[in-house]
DNA sequence: GAATTTAGATGATGGATGTCATATATAAAT
DNA sequence: ATTTATATATGACATCCATCATCTAAATTC
């Protein structure tokens, strides 16, 4: 049945949110349309009412996610005293990061998909990735310094989720922190 | 029909070499056991005489691999006169390995299905991320470099790879490497 | 208040997938 | 030379998925 415009525009809302900590969990290919409709309160006959496909609910989730990453980044750098890049590396490189990838950064989360689905789903995994390391660059670090730190945080994270070992993922985790907090 | 005991462990060997490129470049769940088998010259139905399920498969792929990869990087070494660290950089941060996912490193093909599927893949890739990291170890790097090193390794090709955007991708492995040439 | 529009529900379709049962032809064992 | 064992082929099964056609009830419009 037809409901409001507004409530319309919540569902619609509901439903890239839903897809979008799905899709960090389980992939684009591991979680399927009627599983995020069902997570909305929805069924997944009306899908195709309010996104062109799959693809593109992914690259908007994907847009969403890595933008409140950057929100959430600009809080610390705001929140912290001292050293920023400090302080992100100890919220990133963390066993919520890890250990939840429904809610932690769609870098990690989505970075398979991207490379390999393409299209807008990489568009918008690139741009939400230049929004971070544009952040980084506001704390005093060169464009190259950016890119090689952020592509550090992201590693240890990416090996982190992958090695199921909390001792050497902890390990990882640790080394990498201490990296980032030397001078540059 | 049946063949030969030699032909029969040569083809075993065909099926895993092919999983392991089908794996790294269309992920675990994107490459089905027809596939895989058809690639090797031969049907799906004789896939569960050899393997005891498409999990453990994916598990040998991964340290088959990895395997590969850690003699390839002694290589590397043997071969470098001077700074190993840079000369395994170079070859890693390489449009060579991100655009032929197929070839490349499993770290980076594999790790979005360790982290989900855990199991015997987590394992066979810990394993060989170890590997990898010990090889390093010998360059004269304590763990705890030889762990943030890898992890920057990892992190700019991930991201290479993702992000879909040969100037942008550029810059990231750019950066990498030249963070990965300076002296610990 | 009637007419129209439309968000979402129900249900179907075609294709792909992992796994297994059975058949067959050939190697290995006797 | 005969028997036995088995590597691979054929075919089937149940399940899942993205997408779409159709329906319906409620909101919007006139």
């Amino acid at each position: 049945m037809k409901v409001s415009r507004e409530q319309a525009e919540r569902n619609r809302a509901t439903v890239v949110e839903a897809a979008s900590r799905l899709f960090r969990a389980q992939g684009v290919e591991g979680a399927g349309i009627a599983t995020i409709m069902a997570q909305s309160g929805l069924t997944h006959g009306g899908f195709y009412k309010q996104f062109g496909s799959k693809e593109a609910l992914a690259a908007e989730a994907c847009s969403h996610s890595l933008e409140r990453s950057a929100n959430h980044w600009r809080d610390i750098a705001d929140a912290a005293h001292g050293d920023v890049l400090a302080a992100i590396a100890t919220d990133y490189l963390s066993p919520r990061n890890r250990d939840m990838p429904e809610s932690g950064c769609a870098l990690i989360g989505l970075c398979a998909d991207a490379a390999r689905r393409g299209g807008a789903l990489a568009d918008a995994f690139r741009h939400g990735m230049d929004g971070l390391a544009g952040i980084l660059e506001q704390q005093g670090l060169d464009r190259e310094q950016a890119l090689a730190r952020l592509s550090q945080l992201v590693g240890a994270m990416v090996l982190a989720r992958a090695v199921k070992d909390e001792p050497l993922s902890e390990e990882i985790m640790a080394a990498t922190r201490a990296a980032l907090s030397k001078p540059v």
